[in-house]
DNA sequence: TTGCTATATCGTAATATTGCAATCAAATAT
DNA sequence: ATATTTGATTGCAATATTACGATATAGCAA
């Protein structure tokens, strides 16, 4: 139904899930590739990088806003974004988490 | 229009994308931590576990197996399903090389 | 064979996501 | 004040995802 039973995980399971969901779409991807690339503040120029439509970047941007990863800040006319070092670094954790917690040298079929 | 303008984007964002979609949901999540906890081929009990139906699970064993996260082997009248840890090695190289692309001790606004 | 068990697949309904044009809002420039 | 610029929001249309009942398929048992 496209509606996903979140009540029959553990609240981790969706956190995670929430995480990776913010982050699997090439565009934000790419948005993330960009701001890291830059080091600096971006603002409008991604527009231009990538070939989406202002009003698509500015969707991915919020989402990407929304869990915490990048945070932006007006900037006169414009808006800077850049990566949020925390919650990008709780990611990284939790991934490593995730992916370390299997430590299987050969496939058991 | 929930089509994904793939063709804008390096063959890497792709894959990258591609992997951690597999990843992103709970029920998928579910589906591998329980594959590691056992530590062992795992059948059809995934369906007891989850509170999901049969059909169900069945579909979220197809997509992780169609990224190669894990694999199933027929064992009589069930399958057995596991970790496929040469895969798993590379989805874990490969978000370690994303997310540590970014050493960004402050954010920069 | 017939029946049972375990999975996969099909069809479908409900919901979510992606993308954009159009529009709005706010800061700045003329 | 008016225009311009930048980014956010709204309102769609197209497509994708999630979930499940029903049905298929395949192995095994009696």
């Amino acid at each position: 139904m496209g509606i996903t039973k979140s009540e029959m995980y553990t609240a981790k399971q969706n956190a995670l899930a929430t995480m990776l969901k913010a982050v699997a779409h090439p565009a934000r991807i790419a948005i993330l590739q960009h701001l890291i690339k830059a080091n600096a503040c971006i603002c409008g120029d991604l527009v231009g990088e990538l070939g989406l439509a202002q009003a698509t970047i500015s969707q991915h941007l919020r989402e990407l806003k929304s869990v915490g990863l990048i945070q932006g800040t007006v900037e006169g006319t414009s808006v800077c974004y850049c990566i949020d070092p925390k919650v990008w670094g709780r990611f990284q954790k939790e991934l490593d988490a995730l992916f370390g917690s299997y430590k299987g040298g050969t496939a058991c079929c």
